[in-house]
DNA sequence: TATGAATGAGGCTTCATTCAT
DNA sequence: GATGAATGAAGCCTCATTCAT
């Protein structure tokens, strides 16, 4: 209804506010990470959240506005993060397998690295808790994917499937690989583990 | 005043009881099916399930101690129904490849059917709000798919992998097949999707 | 967006079900007409509501779905009641005079008998706290005052003036004797006093 | 780093300091006196009123130490003008009801120009959100009136009926006139209702 | 003077659950 | 079996006010 009439920024901060930084915005959004993961979201009151962040109700309140809108940044975020770490290094690869193989070891080492966030995505990955517009903007992140399917069947090294079909299939495949392989601690047999996985994959839609 | 008039008890169903018959016991649960579906657990009020199902809140409790007793009996039913179904005519399939492609039609044509009760499995799959002998109680109706996988393997015809990996790549596969498949209209299409859906798993799995 | 499915009412309940009666209502409704004139509406918390009246917070809300539903019942009520009071008798005098200062007299002896009523009303007679609706409807109580003065202008008993900017003044007037004659205890002086008003608006408006 | 260079004080502002003077301070003033007339003192956020102002929430409260505190000064402010601006030119009249007449077009005119303030003077009249002493201080301005009442009482231009009450009487009555009448564009047919409007009331007051 | 992040008490409302009838 | 009024803990969020910079 207002807009708000932004003050022209001072030279000191370069224009990209949409992501203030501030040590207790972080800490927030950190600390509801955690408890999302381990207590879903009805189950993680405000009070709590602001409690182990170490800041009071008001202040969470004044980073987000409703507890959607907190749940929403995370959301958006780790979906970006994710999707960043997952095609990491995949233009180096010649062939479409190795581009596949490579990308789901990617997501393997994240989802090691960053358990809670692994297991974030796979809470909210469908949750009404999270708004239409977050779960667009964290699809988008993906959809590289699907050029890099269309573009392995045009090549003939992918099965001719829907890529829709294909996507929906082997996107849970692979997170199911990562929840498995990132619950084990040895690194040899993970990586057996993440190989056979692969191996799943690829045959499933190899041509 | 008559207490118990010793009902008498068929032979289908023995007297653990565990499953009281009623019209409005009934009522209650499909109407929680639905609400719970689409409005989530916590989005759905114990009084709307009443008021939906026309009955009081008194009645609700009467026949479910609590909201989660409520959710564990929904859940071990469809389960089991799930379980049920998924395994029909699979003992008359020869070949390993014959049983996981039946399974998977199976799958297809319940979940078509059984809209609601599908998105309900997907949804509370990995929920806190199901109590976890609800989940293992669920789990357990599966039992037979590692089964057939081990059995598969020692007869050379699925890739020797990790039972439990293969197992949770191949049911989240399936399930978005599921998905996917029971949402096109037209049968010959949908046929279509289900064959290239199954060629995916089995090429993913077979040997 | 749902119809209550409102189920037969049994024979014994009368179908004036708009305003059912009940003992934690009724206590409700008195303990807040106190507390809102005494405190004013945002003064008075619903908690307080509630413990004045002896009630859980649960049953005030289980018979008033937001604190502006309260109010409003209140404020129908109250009009209602009132514009009922003022208008006894009127139709037993003869002369626009007459009917004039009964109808004074009317008032005075209600906000007398009523005052916590009487500051109620004065004080959510413009409130933006009581909705338009329950506005609208508490004027309409009053309409046949409008009719009475227009006839009295008819008949030349009342000057020709807009009968709306008549009513806009004497009302206040009016508001303003009851309240100042209510302040005074002795029967004696107070009639003095209402008399005295009475002849300043009749004065005021008289041809 | 030079603390107070002692400000010139001008003849006319002593320092008795009680209305210091400032661009943002007057922001405040203005903004806030639209806002708890639109949206009143419980519906308007100091938060709102330091936005809309254009400064910043420590900027409110270093001028007012309190949210009471601007509703009081706003309070005092616009009672001492209405005042003010009431009497002006009454002394020139010469009988009673000139003075009667001159005050209520006054009064009516004010009303036109400063729309706001009439509504924020009829809105927190009776209010306890203004202090005590604040209405005091309002009241206190219009002493004036009642001598001129008395005065015209002795001179047996007005009825013999107690001030008190007739001030009770009266000012709501003026208060309603000027409210109708700003409401209306035109002005002949304003001035019709105006003078309409005063006949009304020198006729209830009149001997 | 001016800023705006930080505070925390307190308000309104929801909802699972009980229990007398 | 069935009803629905009653309960009260707990949740989300607002907002006046402070204070370090």
């Amino acid at each position: 209804m207002e807009k708000s009439k932004k003050r022209p920024s001072k030279l000191e901060t370069p224009d990209r506010e949409k992501e203030k930084i501030s040590a207790n915005r972080e800490k927030i959004l950190t600390t509801a990470l955690t408890l999302f993961t381990s207590r879903g979201f009805f189950g993680t009151p405000t009070s709590l959240i602001s409690k182990e962040a170490g800041v009071s109700t008001g202040t969470l309140f004044f980073y987000f506005k409703t507890k959607e809108e907190l749940i929403d940044t995370l959301y958006r975020r780790i979906k970006e993060e994710a999707a960043k770490e997952m095609c990491r290094g995949i233009d180096k690869q010649k062939t479409t397998e190795a581009k596949i193989r490579r990308l789901g070891t990617n997501m393997v080492e994240w989802g090691i690295r960053n358990h809670a966030k692994l297991k974030f995505m796979e809470q909210f990955a469908h949750s009404p808790f999270v708004s239409t517009s977050a779960h667009e903007e964290g699809m988008s992140h993906f959809f590289f994917l699907g050029d890099l399917v269309k573009d392995g069947i045009r090549e003939g090294a992918i099965r001719n499937i829907d890529p829709s079909l294909l996507f929906h299939m082997m996107a849970p495949a692979l997170s199911g690989l990562v929840v498995q392989a990132s619950e084990i601690e040895n690194p040899a047999e993970r990586e057996k583990i993440v190989q056979d996985g692969l191996d799943f994959i690829w045959n499933a839609m190899k041509a």
